[in-house]
DNA sequence: CTTCAACTGCGATCGATGTTCGCAGTTCTG
DNA sequence: CAGAACTGCGAACATCGATCGCAGTTGAAG
């Protein structure tokens, strides 16, 4: 049955026929639960099947693929974004809404991965969009100039959190991989040629007390300023 | 086996033993050959050794697991970024890396999904590292926001390279899940919520006659401009 | 030159994964 | 009440990354 309708277009019930057991939903909520504790690629079909206690074939009455499943898990992360009331400032607006951004990835960390090739789109992504434009209603800019606005602003939160991420993760359990890179990086900044990054590499170990908060509220500020060339501060 | 170690650590050749019938550079080429015909899905272990003539089993012997052929071909590929002489403006020598970035970028698309996760970092990309933090060494500015203007540049290059190759697939093919996303969008915007959305979509259509070139100088510049707060132009 | 450890290529195979097929049971509709 | 439509799902298939073990080959040590 090839289904080429997006998801989000579909009817999720069935017009005649016996009422099903499980809905999107759930499915989203199951999947969700388990690429929280065991990441991304823990999530597959009878992994999910069984949290639900269902058989591995059943979920495909709901969705026609994984690439499905993973989109619901999106939007359902999304739907945690919290949108304030706009304030008037257009960059305090935005930068809060990428606060939130922030937070919900930090909390499902494997957005990053979800994220990373494929650009999911449904009701509450569509909703954070939308909350995005509103903030920038007030700008005498043309449209494009927001959207592409909006654009750099969602991969500069996703470059910040996921670089956070990944130093806290190294920070507890150091898994191999990462010291495997940690041990290229200093041979590299030790072997005498390329200079400057053995002096970035020297310098960055030196003072690191700034708070990851204002670090990101500059670095957001700074791009969105840059492009939409503010005159408020 | 289990070597902990990063592939470029490890010696490539074998102290003892008979000359090896291959090597890794032969294998990254197969890789991206492959890759950019029919996409990184398309580069499985025993596409990679029918290519190259060798038994399913044989790859073992120069990489540890697919991983590191991806990073392998990653490095491979950003061997292929020119590095020009530092012409004094650092603004116009970081564009000009970009450019190159770009370029390599739309020749190899599965660079997106091979770096969207995993940040392999080879001789090459260390390289290109080093050229951007060298394009930035006149400049006053503690390390740590040179190496994040570098990374927010990544980022944003990255971003917009994606769109870029996404909607010139759209243009050719337009291929099934592309369709499927329009139709939920167009639903979106008349839906009558959503108003900012809406008049976005609308306005988007009108005029888009900017050259794609001119378009990434000038976000590429607002962004750096913005985050290094530059003097210049 | 001999010897042998070390390495290479690789066929066979394992476990896991996404997905399909067909069927029995269930439920809504006319 | 009868049949159509749908559900849950066991079984199976193709494909993937990776492992194991063996025969053949090489290079260095004595």
């Amino acid at each position: 049955m090839a289904t080429a309708d997006s998801i989000w277009l579909r009817p999720e019930r069935a017009a005649r026929g016996p009422a099903p057991g499980y809905d999107r939903d759930t499915l989203a909520a199951a999947g969700v639960t388990l690429a929280d504790a065991h990441g991304l690629a823990a999530v597959t079909m009878r992994a999910v099947a069984d949290a639900l206690g269902a058989g591995p074939a059943s979920l495909y009455r709901y969705i026609a693929t994984r690439e499905e499943l993973v989109e619901l898990m999106v939007d359902r992360a999304h739907s945690e974004i919290r949108h304030p009331e706009p304030g008037g400032d257009w960059l305090e607006d935005l930068l809060g809404l990428a606060h939130e951004s922030r937070r919900v990835t930090l909390a499902h960390p494997w957005l990053l991965d979800a994220t990373a090739t494929r650009t999911p789109l449904g009701p509450n992504t569509v909703a954070y969009l939308e909350g995005a434009l509103g903030a920038l209603s007030g700008l005498e800019v043309p449209y494009r100039a927001k959207l592409e606005a909006i654009a750099v602003l969602s991969a500069v939160v996703t470059a910040l959190t996921r670089t956070e991420i990944t130093q806290a993760r190294a920070g507890r359990t150091l898994p191999q991989w990462q010291q495997a890179r940690a041990a290229y990086l200093t041979h590299v900044a030790t072997s005498g040629q390329h200079p400057h990054l053995a002096a970035a590499f020297a310098a960055q170990n030196a003072d690191d007390d700034e708070p990851v908060e204002h670090l990101f509220d500059r670095i957001v500020t700074g791009v969105l300023t840059g492009l939409l060339h503010s005159d408020a501060v």
